[in-house]
DNA sequence: CCAATAGTGTCTATGAGACAATATCTG
DNA sequence: CAGATATTGTCTCATAGACACTATTGG
């Protein structure tokens, strides 16, 4: 990387860093950095049962190109003046935690403690990079991907100047409608989320502090979109070590309609699965 | 991303685009690639042995910062102009194979033909984005960073204007001397290789066309760094189903010191290992 | 023939998946 | 008590790992 050929040292020598390449070699390019949000929200099905579902984070945008069209949520990574005049740029993880707060309006939150602590228990992890020539109409522009797992958010539309954000259930997302390659890396996002799934803890991620191996399944039947063998879900969370820690506690009630107490839980310190949870009806997996 | 203000439409609008910037919003961002190329070769032991070892190829820095360094093969992504005068811009992937053909030497070989075969049978994936402010001290600079898995490639020295770069064994590699962040990122991309190894046929990218079980076998030992069981992973090779085709034949001889001939075999179809070819001696995996 | 290398048989422990059964709630 | 929900028992099959053994070759 950076192979320059000159001297190295200085701080404001950018200029002189710039023109020494060929205008061939170098080109304005513009990095922004998009998040594939995800989170499990109840929704009420036809029978009025409330169903758990997977959402995704999108905006409408409001200009070309694209107007009208979801899109992740997303912008350019900034650089802030500080107090003594100097630059601070910004990490890629943070931008990213910045959009996140933005458009789901904990960042207008006016309790700043409790939305940090929000922001804290969201997962964040490096999707993949996206640079393909074309892909924004305007100039070159390269995306850094992040994947978010976060417990149920607020509605963005109570933060404010997001009002043309939205959780959307991914199973009714317009992929084909989505703006740039939006669609293409929200692909690769839930790719990834089913699978990490599958040989890390991350399932907790979506769900409260304290939590039943009931509400896990639930986190695990949503992402893969199929329903799992209860008892031996039940198993295999217990049987893997540093994936869950008993609470104690139990639920205050049974269900709804009758059903013993359910053990609480809580994030062990695992950070792999041992053995893993695979998802099931892989059987010839090209 | 590219949450713009500016209306959309023609090609030469940039000037604008950028314009329509806050300059804290927008600040010039240097994009570069860079690439964890990764090849077995034979290095003698003490005891005259050829004993396979895992290399990566890297590159001493010639001007500073970090002059004398060894350094990830890397550098800008470029825009070329066509011959109709319209700027041509690279993509991210094609950019990691241009360094790695420079690098290797194979972009200036005589038989381009040759050269292309060899560059063809190359894996290559992304690894990952690295981005944090300060990691070149001269500018921002954003590195999309790639991972190769290549069969025996040529020495560098025999390409040409690449003398100061080598396949250097990645146990002999000082990381703490290495420029930049480049030895995190090689850590992340020698972890990858090896978690790639366990559920994907990767292994066989390392490997000539047609090999031999022990070969592979060879491959799984040098990246994971520790023996394995020969007859148990003979079975497990031949029992995941697309991971290997028989040709039929077998090695012309059999070892230097007699033995059995091997049967050949070919890469398969599959692209992902069911079941996994999981690495030993993971039982605690936090 | 002997040592070396390739490949097969077989046994045990463990996990995956299916099904049955038990425990404990709510109404 | 009846139905609902959580949790445990048990059985079968597949895979991982260990070890013994057979097959084939060079010297």
């Amino acid at each position: 990387m950076a192979d320059g050929t000159q001297a190295g040292g200085g701080a404001a020598e950018e200029a002189a860093f710039l023109a020494s390449y060929d205008p061939r070699d170098y080109e304005p390019v513009a990095v922004t950095v998009d998040v594939v949000a995800l989170t499990i929200r109840l929704v009420e099905n036809p029978a009025g049962e409330a169903v758990p579902t997977l959402h995704v984070l999108l905006v409408r945008r409001g200009q070309a190109p694209f107007a009208g069209r979801w899109a992740l949520p997303g912008g350019f990574i900034r650089t802030t003046v500080g107090p003594d005049g100097a630059r601070v740029e910004e990490d890629l993880g943070a931008a990213a935690v910045r959009e996140l707060a933005e458009e789901t309006g904990l960042a207008a939150s006016p309790d700043r403690r409790a939305a940090d602590r929000r922001l804290d228990r969201i997962h964040l992890e490096q999707l993949g990079t996206y640079g393909t020539p074309g892909r924004d109409p305007r100039m070159r522009v390269i995306s850094v991907a992040y994947l978010a797992f976060a417990p149920d958010l607020p509605d963005p539309t109570a933060g404010g100047d997001a009002a043309s954000a939205a959780w959307l259930p991914v199973t009714s997302v317009d992929r084909d409608g989505m703006a740039f390659d939006h669609a293409r890396i929200l692909a690769d996002g839930l790719e990834r989320a089913s699978s990490k799934l599958e040989y890390t803890p991350l399932a907790t991620a979506f769900v409260a502090a304290e939590f039943t191996v009931t509400e896990l399944r639930a986190v695990y039947e949503t992402v893969w979109g199929q329903p799992l063998h209860a008892p031996n879900f039940h198993r295999k969370v217990l049987s893997a070590p540093g994936f869950v820690e008993d609470t104690g506690a139990t639920t205050a009630s049974g269900g709804a309609r009758g059903g013993r107490r359910a053990r609480l839980y809580r994030a062990g310190p695992a950070r792999l699965l041992h053995p893993a949870l695979l998802r099931p009806g892989k059987e010839d997996p090209r």
